[in-house]
DNA sequence: GTCTATATTTGGATAGAC
DNA sequence: GTCTATCCAAATATAGAC
């Protein structure tokens, strides 16, 4: 991956460092310094601030897709699938213990500024929630599968924020344990 | 109430300023304009920006316990006391699906700036991980009271976190029954 | 494309009059 | 206690050289 350009290691960078400091907090001199250009050279790449954040975003939908297509194709039973959105918890839980979840800071953090790219950063949550949905349709919960997908988007956020408050990976395995388990008496349920 | 100091007002307004548009996204110059005073009158009344903070959380703190006990008060059971404080989301909607959890929201930002207050605002979680903790001893679940607490906290930060993203009422009435259905449940297992 | 220098604004903080 | 005036630092953004 030497061939990135420079922009694409200027939104690297952003992406990184909206997550661990958010995104007002987060300043050119602190990207500049990360990708190491000078200030200047940002607005040869970006009119302003904000299209960093969009163009952020925008890798993160992508990367999201991709994601998600992966586990589709990995697992067959949706029931799996759902547990490997679960264990995203898990697998990034030293990053989540410390800044939380990249989806859920910052849309929180838009809300509160009112910011214009707050639909495109929930487009993110709606990513998952209509992959989920799909998960629960499939495993036979047609009626209510999009009330199961918010239902464990909204307990996975949860759990993020908790785990990054009191510092606790021991409670993310917990809480995981028990959505896998939940998914799971699903699937019984329907047999 | 009309004997409240300036340095009430000032925490007041911030208290709510903090939680509509974040910490470090309010100026002075919003405080000043929402109490109608003068900038240069803070420093009278406050060393520093992160003393208002501090002001703030101790009110915040001050408060919660007081609800809590009030909680206690109002209700015998144990289960009734958790069904009030699962009933926060539903009292306090409006605001949530805005701006959501005034603590959750707090904690979060404050963990990206790395605040010297992270602490005490978390003291804030943990009071009511406490209290609840407390409840889900005196239902019968001594063992796993701790677990509870912090499951049932989590859940409510979840929804929250998504009621806001959504903007959707609906979700946490559905998400408030179910924990309370769970609560129930918990009541009838021991029996 | 990238740099340096600089303009402009904002926000936190201080000094001192009233 | 409250105000006005002012300082200082930081941050976004622009201009123009290389």
């Amino acid at each position: 991956m030497n061939n990135m350009t420079t922009y694409d290691h200027i939104v690297e960078a952003a992406d990184q460092l909206f997550y661990m400091q958010g995104y007002e907090h987060t300043s050119f001199a602190d990207i500049a310094e990360a990708v190491q250009i000078s200030r200047g050279n940002f607005y040869y790449h970006f009119k302003a601030k904000d299209e960093i954040l969009d163009a952020v975003i925008n890798v993160r939908l992508a990367n999201t897709r991709q994601m998600l297509e992966q586990w589709e194709i990995e697992a067959k039973q949706p029931a799996d699938r759902i547990h490997s959105f679960i264990n995203i918890l898990i697998v990034n839980r030293a990053k989540i213990k410390r800044y939380g979840c990249p989806v859920g800071t910052l849309s929180t953090e838009l809300a509160k500024l009112n910011h214009a790219s707050q639909t495109e950063v929930n487009e993110l949550f709606t990513l998952f929630r209509t992959w989920l949905r799909r998960q629960f349709s499939l495993l036979g919960h047609k009626n209510d599968a999009d009330q199961q997908a918010m239902h464990i988007l909204a307990r996975s956020q949860g759990v993020a924020t908790l785990a990054s408050a009191f510092h606790d990976e021991k409670f993310i395995k917990r809480e995981v344990r028990q959505m896998c388990d939940w998914v799971d008496s699903l699937v019984e349920n329907r047999n």
